[in-house]
DNA sequence: TGGGGTTAT
DNA sequence: ATAACCC
């Protein structure tokens, strides 16, 4: 069987989203597919990503329940530890007394995790640069390109052997004669082999979902859980958007929402599908009160915007107390001192400084930060790499000033939490557009294996994971 | 409830 | 600077 030519240019290939000669520098990060109609997204999340990072960390973990602790919270268990009835974001002392043989590690220093997080995006990368951070154990990829190129090459070969990878959504039957389910069958095999090299390479295990836009792959990923994948067929995309018990479980309606919608009566996705639009848009505003109401349908056309490196970095400690300024200047020697040696691994400059605050309150506990941030000097700035102790000095002095803005310290305080926050990230000088040295660093790659494989990841000859 | 992140206003 | 969202 060949592929049936209903669907106008389905190769979507008019200047295609790769090909563009003479593209404006700079457009190349908010530019998407060529064919916005039928896309392919796949949502990736790896399964308690923290407990897996602990278990390769140490393999004696393997076969014990164990929990991930930061401070007295379990914020993370492996499968054996939730076989034993024990959930996510629990405290220690319910676990333990749920469960006394729990191993707990201390997840506190985010460090093993944003690094191996990271070698989860790369590895996507290799398939498609769209490649979107969700969190630390999450990504969507736009695979819409790659699945296009595989159409192409099969041209006459005939798609009626053609099978599926993983589960199908409902159990719906895969129609050969629809160029959406061909699409979405190639992106759950491209899937497959995304989870396979995440396995092979990394040691992780995890799920996807594959789907037309990124609000269905996400929450078809989460149906078969661990270690499995699915693919939702347009077809059931109702049946999908309909099994959420509450509003509450779409992703994009937060807590807020979900409390003020609930205050006019209205609780499941049925609700939110049938309420009159200006009823939504009243309470939320027609931005908002539009988004929800596609998103209630299933629909949504928001772009994988690659994700690159991170916009922020960040350090920040909670605790029971904190009441004196001698104290708030240790904690914030401890959080500069990580941030410092994380900014240098990175590699840009920090041009903006923040402090964050969390105050005791007993209504209202968990929320209301307040924050002040002001620009870094740029004689601060032009030292980061070198004279790293001037450079803390200067910063720590900034961080008082700003505490001082927030805090009049005359007054009894009792802070929770303090946070110090690296924005406005830059690239060194020589990196910048328009420097001699942008165009001599940018020009000759120093090129290892010299031709790159077409969209397929170069599997590091060999170079499989070991377990154990 | 932790220790991170993002975008919109 | 805050508020909302995500994990």
């Amino acid at each position: 069987m060949e592929f049936p030519e209903e669907e106008e240019d389905w190769l979507g290939f008019g200047p295609g989203p790769g090909g563009g000669a003479g593209r404006p520098a700079g457009y190349d990060k908010a530019v998407q597919v060529g064919n916005t109609a039928h896309r392919v997204i796949v949502h990736t999340d790896l399964d308690c990503f923290y407990a897996q990072v602990e278990m390769i960390r140490n393999p004696e973990l393997r076969d014990k329940p164990l929990g991930v602790q930061q401070k007295y919270v379990v914020v993370t268990c492996n499968y054996e530890a939730r076989k034993l009835g024990i959930k996510k974001l629990t405290s220690v002392r319910e676990a333990k007394e749920k469960c006394p043989e729990l191993v707990l590690v201390n997840g506190e220093d985010l460090t093993p995790y944003r690094e191996m997080s990271y070698k989860v995006t790369e590895l996507l990368e290799e398939f498609s640069p769209l490649v979107e951070r969700l969190g630390f154990d999450e990504n969507f990829v736009d695979i819409t390109d790659l699945v296009e190129k595989k159409l192409a090459q099969m041209q006459g070969d005939g798609c009626s052997k053609m099978s599926v990878s993983g589960h199908v959504y409902n159990n719906q039957i895969v129609n050969l004669h629809d160029m959406m389910h061909i699409r979405l069958v190639i992106g759950s095999q491209i899937a497959a082999e995304m989870r396979e090299a995440m396995y092979n390479r990394l040691g992780l295990t995890g799920c996807a979902g594959v789907a037309s836009n990124k609000l269905l792959s996400k929450l078809v990923s989460g149906t078969f859980k661990p270690n499995q994948q699915t693919v939702l067929l347009p077809e059931s995309c109702q049946d999908l958007i309909g099994s959420l018990d509450h509003i509450g479980k779409v992703p994009g309606i937060g807590y807020k929402t979900t409390k003020r919608l609930e205050l006019l009566g209205l609780s499941s996705v049925h609700d939110i599908q049938t309420v009159s639009p200006v009823i939504l848009e009243n309470e939320l505003g027609v931005s908002i009160a539009q988004r929800i109401k596609k998103l209630s349908h299933g629909e949504d056309d928001s772009p994988v915007v690659p994700s690159g490196p991170p916009q922020s970095l960040s350090d920040e400690d909670s605790f029971k107390k904190c009441s004196s300024e001698v104290e708030v200047k240790k904690k914030i020697e401890e959080l500069l001192t990580n941030l410092l040696d994380r900014i240098s691994k990175d590699g840009r400059k920090p041009h903006t400084i923040r402090l964050s605050i969390r105050q005791f309150s007993s209504t209202n506990k968990w929320f209301s930060r307040e924050s002040r941030q002001c620009p870094i000097p740029s004689h601060v700035i032009q030292k980061f790499g070198t004279e790293n102790c001037d450079v803390m000095a200067q910063l720590v002095a900034i961080l008082m000033k700003l505490f001082r803005k927030m805090i009049k310290v005359e007054v009894p305080f009792h802070l929770t939490l303090l946070s110090v926050c690296f924005s406005n990230l830059k690239a060194l000088p020589s990196f910048t557009k328009g420097s001699i040295g942008f165009y001599l660093t940018q020009s000759s790659p120093p090129s290892s294996s010299g031709k790159k494989m077409e969209g397929v990841p170069q599997d590091q000859e060999n170079c499989s994971f070991v377990p154990g």
